[in-house]
Order: C-alpha cells, then sequence, then structure tokens
DNA sequence: TTATATACCTAAGATTTCTATGTATAAAAT
DNA sequence: ATTTTATACATAGAAATCTTAGGTATATAA
C-alpha cells in the first residue's frame, strides 16, 4: 500500500469489498482494480497483499479455486458464507469510520 | 484507539488536526474531545497516544508547555511552525483517502 | 534478447497500536 | 473513613499490519 498511513487497516476490507461486488477475483486482478479505481492513487503492495489474502482464507472469509489460464496460476477468491456477514459488518464499520473522521475533520457540518 | 482496524494509521492526523483547531491541548484532554465528538465511538488509548506525542515532538511536529494546575501535571501540546505546514499535507491526504474509500465501497457514485 | 506484464510467493524489518501496568492527586461515593 | 472514579502522566511487551526486498515462472512487446 503506497501513499500515507492512512490505509493501514483498510485493506481487508477493501479486498472484502471487492469480493461482495465482483463475486470472485484473483490476487494480481484486486491490485490492478484497486488501481484503476482510485486513478492509481492506491498501489496495493503484494507483500501486503498475499498475506492478507492468506490469512482471510485461514480465517474461513474466503474460499480458493485455483484455476490454469494461459499456462499460468490463478487462484480465484470468493467470500464464504461466514465472509459475506462478516463483509456488511465491514461496511458498516467503514462508514462509521469516515463519518467520525469527518466529524473530527469538520466539526461546523456535525 | 477501540473500534476495527480502520482507525489505525489515523491517530496523528487526529492529533494535528484538533491542535490546529484548538490552538493548544494536553493529552487528556484529547482523549476526552475525540470520544466527545465521535459521541463515544471512537476511544484513543493513552497507550497508543503519549508515545504517538513524543514522536511528534521529537519530530519537530509539536512543541510542548508544561503547567501545573490544581497539583497536577500538564503538557500542552501546539503545532510547531513545521507541523502546520505537515497538517495541511495531512489533511489532503485524509480527504484523498475518504475519496478513494468511497470510490471502492460505492463505484456507482464516480 | 532484454524489458515489461502477468501471476504467484515469503522473510526481515519498521511502524503502529493494544494490553497491562505503574505513579500520583483530587473529588465523589459508600 | 475508605474506596472508587476522574484526572494526568508514563512505559514495556506483545500483536498486528505493512514495506522493502527479494524469489520463481510464463508470455508478450521492444
Amino acid at each position: 500500500m503506497k501513499n500515507s498511513q492512512l490505509y493501514k487497516g483498510s485493506l481487508t476490507t477493501i479486498v472484502m469489498k471487492l469480493l461482495e461486488e465482483n463475486g470472485r477475483m484473483y490476487g494480481y486482478e484486486i491490485t490492478q482494480k484497486v488501481k484503476e479505481i482510485t486513478k492509481g492513487e492506491l498501489k496495493i503492495t503484494e507483500g501486503a497483499l498475499y498475506p492478507a489474502l492468506h490469512k482471510l482464507e485461514a480465517e474461513g472469509v474466503l474460499e480458493v479455486e485455483i484455476e490454469n489460464v494461459d499456462n499460468r496460476l490463478r487462484k480465484y477468491y470468493k467470500l464464504t458464507e461466514k465472509g459475506t456477514s462478516e463483509t456488511i459488518n465491514r461496511l458498516a464499520e467503514l462508514e462509521e469510520f469516515i463519518r467520525n473522521m469527518q466529524s473530527i475533520v469538520n466539526p461546523k457540518l456535525t
């Protein structure tokens, strides 16, 4: 994750949301998608992403399907049932986080 | 910092913004102010805050004035000149971060 | 033939935060 | 009178996350 420290702690939420949106994705695809969505402002590093995916899988949040495309390995991840309900909580937390940060940055509006 | 992982990385930005807003504050006051602004949703822990304040001071972002009030020590922190310009950058980063996160969570709006 | 893009991976270190604990005074509650 | 709560500072060890820096391998573009 390049850029500011602020993104610390948001990686798994980003991954879960993208999987909720797109059904299934593989690691490299996630890095490209985030770069695209944020117009290059946010670059997820592989050193952060792959361990995070493995952890989410170990926790039962994600499950993996391995496929061979063009002689290259792809590991497609998708949310489990548990992962889907976790994602709902995560997104609620994210919205609360954004609200709270905006209250701090712009106290006049609240 | 209680609650979700998302707040990781945002502590110094919060502190700097509050000091920009309020001129000078002491540590305990900062914890109370954040609790108040976020209606109890965000609690800054002292184990995170004090080392962060010391680090910002060591970096020349903050300077400290020690006072004795009611027989109790207070260390008032305020932004240095360097700290003030750093704060402007931090707040711009925060706004960009929030924009990016909203693009991810709500891709239809962008 | 070399560089870039695709696609996975890990290990060591840095950084941040949490948990737990410590000191001390003042005020409120039992 | 004593205990709890609030105020006010602090640190040390552990946990979590991310960066940096490498590694493997195939396919395509320069």
